[in-house]
RNA sequence: GGCCCGUUGGUCAAGCGGUCAAGACGCGGCCCUCUCACGGCUGAAACAAGGGUUCGAUUCCCUUACGGGUCACCA
């Protein structure tokens, strides 16, 4: 059989990690195992449509590669895919049961729904419906139907015995019957309930495995009942643990936690998201961490999922980010930062390929690029304490002193290049007799004006080329001399 | 409160009756090195508690504690 799994997102206008990873796992679920993954709109809640939400869905799914074999936007054998869409026939589906005595009318109004919930014993929020439209005769519902009473389709619960159904994470979960609610199908506005509509709307579009999150656990009886009302097959459950932002809430927008999108924003790449949170409630049999969508496909196994909530770790997100960037060739590398790079460093005769390289090695986010590039366009104003590094063996008048040797024979290159520079200061070093560090240390710094810089002096130097190079060490030789002499 | 679920280092996690209880992130140290970073090596750090079952429990059962979920004409 062909294991179809959906993903049914209401449009609330921006992607949740926790979403996403259960987009990701659905789609690995069926792919794994050569299967259809389908995308389902569910906005049957009129009130909290978001303009643009549901091409925030269709272009998150398109970004990460979570690519859907039937959806609104592409059709399929089972549409339409979007719920708003199939109101028409929720309505039989509830007369069905009726029919079966299964569900029945209940013409009861809210606000005897509430006295009924506030009746409860102090502390007992539990409160069931106490049936007082089930024993109604058919001619007292066909009355009330008549005289275009609102009304509501609620299930008949089974009062004795037990529901049980296995879920594949959880295992066996059994409750009693008594328990569970006659809960509402139908809405007083003719809309289904999402509770029905889900079972509905997986059973027509023969999903074969229901993914979700654990907090529907304590409502699978009720579903489960519904499918054998029906007469239809039960699909596979898979309950997701949540995914949390600490010991005790679950990540969330509105604590501020950071959205796929914000994420991508801050210079996070889509694939070390993706791979990331394939890692957090899921492992694999050995202990690969690092995987690209089409190695998840082949390694996912249903078995690897955990039972436990998991936390959102951002650093480790940022180490697996910095990985995949340096695990780029260079060329995508150049083109992915492109556009940053340029915005931070103004200055166009500088080389920016040249930069990129040493970012590379370097970077954590794509958002670190300013903050270590900005001395390329101008040189900070810095004290001459940074001259001094004790593993360097350096001292102030050491760097003054090797500042004023390397400015001649720097001066005297003709032909600028990395090379060259190397070459020129290692010989300087040489004839000097001083450490590589002394000579070295003060030169990156001069040229930096920074405690640290991506690349050492040479490299700087090349990039910076000559003219300002010199420029940069004649102003540390002046601050340095300053300093000396004061002291 | 009832019901359901969960609990291995700070975090992600392996483990599925016998292990010195993996690995990764983070943190500390060392090495490499012209800084930082990369890379390499290394260290500290965990089975929530108590009862059983068993020759033997992190692993099976029960209780307790602590967390989470759910109890809508929301999804």
């Amino acid at each position: 059989m062909e294991i179809r799994t959906r993903f049914a997102p209401s449009p609330t206008g921006y992607m949740h990690i926790g979403n996403l990873r259960t987009a990701l796992y659905e789609y690995l679920i069926a792919k794994s195992q050569g299967g259809k993954f389908i995308l389902r709109i569910e906005d049957t809640d009129q009130e909290r449509l978001v303009e643009g939400a549901i091409d925030m869905i269709y272009n998150t799914l398109s970004l990460t590669g979570l690519h859907y074999d039937e959806g609104p936007d592409i059709g399929g054998e089972y549409g339409p895919y979007i719920q708003s869409q199939r109101m028409g026939m929720y309505m039989d589906y509830a007369k069905e049961l009726v029919e079966k005595g299964k569900a029945y009318y209940c013409f009861c109004s809210k606000e005897r729904l509430e006295a009924l919930k506030n009746s409860n014993k102090e502390g007992d929020a539990f409160s069931k419906y106490d049936r007082h439209c089930l024993t109604l005769s058919p001619e007292e519902i066909q009355k009330n139907l008549d005289s275009g009473m609102p009304f509501v389709i609620r299930q008949k619960m089974p009062t004795e015995g037990t529901t049980t159904f296995h879920d594949v994470v959880y295992g066996d979960i059994t409750v009693e019957n008594a328990e569970l609610d006659d809960q509402i199908l139908m809405k007083a506005d003719g809309f289904p309930t999402y509770n029905f509509a889900n079972v509905v709307d997986d059973h027509l579009m023969k999903i074969t495995h229901v993914v979700r999150g654990s907090e529907y656990l304590s409502s699978t009886p009720k579903y489960n009942l519904l499918y054998e009302a029906f007469g239809w097959e039960a699909p596979v459950y898979v309950h997701l643990p949540a995914v949390m932002r600490d010991a005790h809430n679950k990540l969330s927008k509105r604590h501020g936690d950071k959205s796929f999108e914000d994420l991508v924003k801050e210079g996070f790449l889509v694939e070390a998201i993706v791979n990331y949170i394939a890692l957090l409630g899921w492992s694999p049999s050995d202990n690969k961490e690092l995987f690209t969508l089409k190695e998840l496909e082949q390694a996912f196994d249903i078995q690897g999922l955990s039972k436990s909530p998991s936390i959102f770790d951002i650093k480790k997100l940022t180490w697996m980010n910095g990985e995949y960037i340096k695990a780029m060739d260079a060329d995508r590398f150049y083109e992915a930062v492109e556009s940053r790079l340029k915005e931070a460093v103004k200055n166009r005769t500088l080389d920016l390929k040249k930069i990129a390289a040493l970012l590379q090695k370097r970077l954590e986010t794509l958002n670190d690029i300013p903050r270590l590039v900005d001395f390329f366009d101008t040189l900070p104003e810095y004290s001459t304490e940074l001259y001094i590094h004790k593993k360097m063996k350096t001292t102030e008048e050491i760097a003054l002193s090797s500042l004023k040797a390397a400015l001649p024979v720097l001066d005297a290159l003709s032909d600028w290049n990395e090379t060259a520079i190397h070459d020129t200061l290692m010989a300087l070093v040489q004839s000097l007799g001083i450490k590589n560090g002394q000579l070295l240390w003060p030169v990156r710094t001069a040229l930096s004006g920074e405690p640290t810089s991506p690349g050492g002096a040479m490299e700087l130097a090349d990039i910076l080329g000559k003219q300002e190079s010199i420029a940069r060490i004649k102003i540390g030789i002046e601050k340095l001399e300053k300093a000396v002499s004061s002291l």
